[in-house]
DNA sequence: TTTGGCATGTAATCCGTTACATGATTAG
DNA sequence: CTAATCATGTAACGGATTACATGCCAAA
């Protein structure tokens, strides 16, 4: 047998799965927008669960233009040119089926666990201060979220999708307090093991 | 210019952030092993935040021995051979200054939460189920945490390292609480607003 | 003895980040 | 006028998964 007679996997509904395309298409639902203006629509909204960078959309927006999933279009402002891409209709079938598919459960891969798992064999001083650094950076984060929160609250009513963007923030929240309780009491527990130096 | 004169990049201190050589370096102190072994090692104790797969796990063992990290030996049991790999003096002090460092702030991505955020592009009903079943998955998990958790509570005085385990243990039940209260919520409202079809 | 699982590995490929490069505006 | 920043892009590279390939062992 040949290999690869219609060459099989080449690019057709067998993508591995690249989510970035799902994310352009619901960034690009809000109307139309170039790939820096996608960018910073993607850090304002799901930035605290989702990053995309330039290596990433530039080459995906291209594809998605061959498929028609988008149409781009060359706008010139001042003596500057941009390209400005808005959804099709079959981009937005696409999104659809998408959202309908089960997300897959994508492997957990936390260094910081990694790090308290094997902490004999480190010195425990650098453990406890990067508990430390944790405990702070989820606070901070906590506080960020809870202001979102708040600034999304006062625009309710106004658009339908509000109520599932605030449940993600939500989930924000709840983890983010999980995670701050757990390294409080981790950091209580190895002050209780080893008390602190005073 | 000859490529290559001394690599300047090749793969010194500038290594990009492979946390996989660590991971070995880390189950190793636990006792030889081959790469079988490791894998199966890295399931059972800290499976449920870091996997590694083979195709990163062999390579990483050969350039593991080549940096005199760790000391591989080729075994013969009945008619069998395999390549058990021991860790070397270099090899713990590699690892501890790892763990010294704090670890590195890692980009969260969830597929779910984009499906929540954008789940007014898609149908409910699938946005539900999907929400349903996330709801059983981590109750499933809490429970299988939750049983770890007593084993471990059984064996606690013998090992100095089993705290941090635990700890690492509970981070993942306090997680998954989070989640799965989450999960119950946003059911709730999602049927506050589109009563189920009954 | 054939099936299936255990054990060891290799190859291809893709995803995604980082670094680089460049022109256009705006501020000082 | 120069520096900084905005805006748009490209190239290189490494990490990681998936699929493939092979041989040994045990059980039916």
């Amino acid at each position: 047998m040949p290999p690869n007679e219609e060459a099989p996997g080449r690019r057709g509904s067998s993508e591995r799965r690249s989510r970035t395309r799902f994310v352009v298409l619901g960034m690009l639902t809000y109307g139309p927008a170039s790939a820096y203006t996608l960018r910073k629509r993607i850090a304002a909204s799901v930035g605290f669960f989702w990053q995309e960078s330039y290596g990433q959309l530039f080459p995906t927006l291209a594809r998605l233009e061959e498929d028609r999933l988008i149409q781009g279009q060359e706008v010139t402002a001042g003596r500057r040119r941009r390209r400005d891409y808005e959804i099709t209709a079959s981009g937005r079938d696409a999104l659809a089926h998408w959202l309908d598919e089960p997300p897959m459960p994508q492997p957990e891969r936390n260094e910081l666990l990694l790090k308290v798992f094997f902490a004999s064999e480190g010195g425990l001083e650098a453990l406890r201060s990067h508990l430390v650094d944790t405990n702070a950076r989820a606070r901070a984060q906590l506080d960020v979220l809870h202001s979102i929160d708040s600034g999304l609250q006062a625009a309710f009513a106004e658009d339908p999708r509000m109520p599932f963007r605030l449940l993600t923030v939500r989930y924000g929240i709840l983890g983010l307090e999980a995670f701050h309780r757990w390294s409080a009491e981790a950091l209580r527990a190895l002050d209780d093991r080893s008390p602190s130096v005073s």
